[in-house]
DNA sequence: CGTAGACTTGACGCATGTCAAAGTGCGTGG
DNA sequence: CCACGCACTTTGACATGCGTCAAGTCTACG
């Protein structure tokens, strides 16, 4: 729903040599406000990009994992914050170094816009949920995506392959409620009402298991994250 | 809070010699799931995109107004549908046409991708109004979003000019209802609480007055649409 | 074990949705 | 020019989904 995209091999050299960061849970890697001179690309981990507003409401703007892209903004200071959302482990380089590099291969920026388009369809598709759809709707659209990056950060091949079936949420409650606009509490009820309906089934707190994918697609009113036609376009 | 930026100067030779379209109120430019060969920019008028889900559900992602580019997207269909809300002048040029332009020109590809900056983070702003802020907020946050666009399509310098008071609302309450992820009744019954409260007057369906802009403003928290400190960054 | 933090559950209230009716403006045709 | 009809908007009464507040439960960790 909101991803950067995987960062492509035209790019991670411009990570060489870089030094790496490694994040414990909860730390910040960058705050809003700050002068965006640096880029990163995710090594392991999950990170979670969020905005806050002046009266406290927060809203979380997208989950990044394994080779996505972090600091992408053409403004000279970051609007968002970035957070670790469990142990994580990123590179950093100057974003001059990037934009020179973007500046001197046509390909390099190409790519680069691609990326640039996708995380914005994902921002699209945020929006969609948001406007749209009702609390179960939500998660269940929120699950799948959870299940579509496990599926892309491991390079499985198979959508049905059934490691895909245990999905593990290493963020807080709370954090998914400010990802889907809602309360932490209507969250928890939300995750019951999947399991009474038989959709999904909870044995650790931070990990469930889909037991009825097509039905939790049907729910969701989602096939397929990676098609070109996309998340709510018409069936 | 969503809409492209403006084409610059930059740009505007790659349609010199396309042909124009005029569109009446409601006339489609263009529909989800056609081939995007095609990219506009927007003469006079006003447009806007949608996106509507298998159970007809739809999300309005942004209004566009003068100078605004239509048909951005990587993929080769549009996952969006284009309609005018009101008389329309447009000029398109085929995407080839843009793309090599691109390709063979760095600051038109640095402008371009500065553009696709604002609309991500455009879309960001409706992500945070959807999903964290109340029905009267994000009318609130609608009518100061028309506003500004008022002014940059006007070239209107002052911040405070009294022109800018009066506000056209072309499109209609139910648009309006599908951009804010509400239902007509309930913008209605916003548009009555923000006059009650003495923030704007109707007289026309169509146009609404700006009584108490400083209240506004503080209602929607939002001070400034251009500035760096965008909406909803800290206080 | 015991405590703290995160999560779940329950009872209740309010904002927004739903359904229905009345009001308003506007274009068309008499 | 007026009268009619239609589409859009507003308003009202009621329903409901989600938020709020508070109590309880679970789990990790000391």
């Amino acid at each position: 729903m909101n991803a950067a995209p995987s960062v492509q091999n035209v790019f991670l050299d411009v990570f060489d040599g870089a030094p790496g960061r490694n994040l414990v849970a909860g730390e910040i890697l960058l705050n809003a406000g700050a002068p965006a001179d640096h880029v990163y690309n995710i090594e392991s981990g999950m990170l979670m990009v969020s905005r806050t507003g002046g009266d406290g409401r927060r809203q979380v703007l997208s989950f990044l994992v394994r080779d996505n892209f972090v600091g992408l903004t053409a403004t000279d200071h970051f609007f968002f914050t970035v957070e670790a959302v469990m142990p994580s482990r990123v590179v950093g380089c100057a974003r001059r170094t990037l934009m020179d590099r973007l500046a001197s291969d046509p390909e390099a920026e190409r790519t680069f816009m691609n990326m640039l388009f996708r995380v914005l369809e994902d921002a699209y598709d945020l929006v969609y949920n948001l406007g749209q759809r009702t609390a179960v709707e939500r998660l269940a659209v929120f699950l799948l995506y959870m299940r579509y990056w496990k599926r892309v950060s491991e390079s499985i091949a198979e959508d049905c392959d059934p490691l895909l079936d245990s999905v593990h949420l290493p963020m807080s409650r709370e954090d998914i409620a400010d990802f889907l606009g809602l309360k932490k509490e209507t969250v928890s009820r939300s995750f019951r009402q999947l399991e009474e309906r038989g959709l999904i089934s909870r044995r650790e707190r931070n990990r469930i298991r889909i037991e009825a994918l097509g039905a939790l697609r049907e729910l969701a009113g989602i096939w397929d994250f990676s098609s070109p036609r996309r998340l709510s376009a018409a069936r």
